[in-house]
DNA sequence: TGTACATCAGTGAACGCGCGTTCACTGATGTAC
DNA sequence: TGTACATCAGTGAACGCGCGTTCACTGATGTAC
């Protein structure tokens, strides 16, 4: 049955969030779409009114989950600290986005990869801001190799079955970000 | 028909090689058994006298090629340029297999994951015996954080379109970890 | 404001397809004599 | 060393299943009067 344009709008907005935990908790090809319906409270069958196809979902769920993200604005050794916890390494579906989507876009649509390459723009900027202490070439610097490491930590942590090790690949790679940090010129 | 044992081996060496680059390439869940089985010249049929699932597959190929692998012995510097740079990026089914497979992994079997547990651990080692100049707990902590910014900035640097800021991410995460070695104690 | 009806968001059965896996068969291997 | 034959690695058709996608239908919405 028809339902109000509001409605609509919400039911959309369901589509994306429950695409968005699903993706990043089980990857792209892992989930689909009649699991993303499901979990927005809604019938498969409706979902070629909102979306072209399964790719089309991808790319708007990555924009959407992307934009959306303002993780690292602030205090930078607070998301440091929160970021590389076992917290966050166990919640992979309320997560960042980059951490738990990243190397699966390689296999994804142009689209999905001009989203985040979009994602990827904005989270540089917005760990370089965080980085007052440094200057211009150096701050720009810092914010992608402390990025890289971030991101490539939760991965590791993520990926192996021995929880001692996965706290130490968190805890050490905060302790070498912060030593970096100390040591960058102009902090 | 019946092969020699010599050629059952070569056979075996054949699908575990082949499907060590199409995952790498592809993905796991992106690569059938069928498509292995082509590329190591067989049909799909006689996959089962090889392997008892795909699944099993997945364990042995990541078993075998992080085995294979000895990235990071020698010299640090020569592997740090060679890891972050375009080639590596671009070559992706020769490249690295924690870069390329690490991130599907937590969505493999409990063996895949005890298999990427043992391989990390090996490169972890290997990364830190590279780092001659530190001292132990300093070299450890080292071998961990350079590590996780090599694999996030190649996971990162190969997730976007933009050739220009994939670039700079090789570059600078590479400047990154040059300038925190630099600073480490011991050096 | 009330009513008649065209619109269209959502439903659920059905489709074609590729996947992992199975199995009867083939014919080269390699052992027993 | 030669021969007879049991073994078994590899072949290719077939299976059941879940996937993305389509479509005829339903009934609430919201507009025209």
């Amino acid at each position: 049955m028809k339902v109000s344009r509001e409605q609509m709008a919400q039911n959309r907005r369901r589509i994306l969030d429950a695409a968005s935990r699903l993706f990043r908790a089980k990857g792209f090809d892992a989930v689909s779409v009649a699991e993303v319906m499901k979990a927005a409270g809604l019938t498969h069958g409706g979902f070629y009114g909102h979306f072209s196809s399964k790719d089309d979902l991808v790319a708007q769920t990555l924009a959407h989950v992307l934009a959306a993200d303002t993780g690292g604005e602030g205090d930078l050794r607070a998301y440091l600290a929160a970021y590389l916890s076992p917290t966050h390494r166990d919640n992979v579906a309320d997560g960042c986005p980059t951490a738990g989507l990243a190397a699966d876009i390689r296999h994804q649509t142009p689209e999905a990869r001009r989203a985040m390459t979009q994602g990827l723009r904005s989270q540089i900027d917005r760990v370089s801001q965080a980085l007052q202490g440094s200057g211009g070439e150096d701050r720009r610097r810092a914010a992608i190799g402390t990025w890289a490491a971030m991101v490539g930590a939760v991965i590791l942590a993520r990926a192996i079955d021995d929880p001692p090790l996965s706290n130490e690949i968190l805890d050490e790679t905060r302790a070498w970000i912060d030593a970096g940090l100390s040591h960058a010129p102009g902090s």
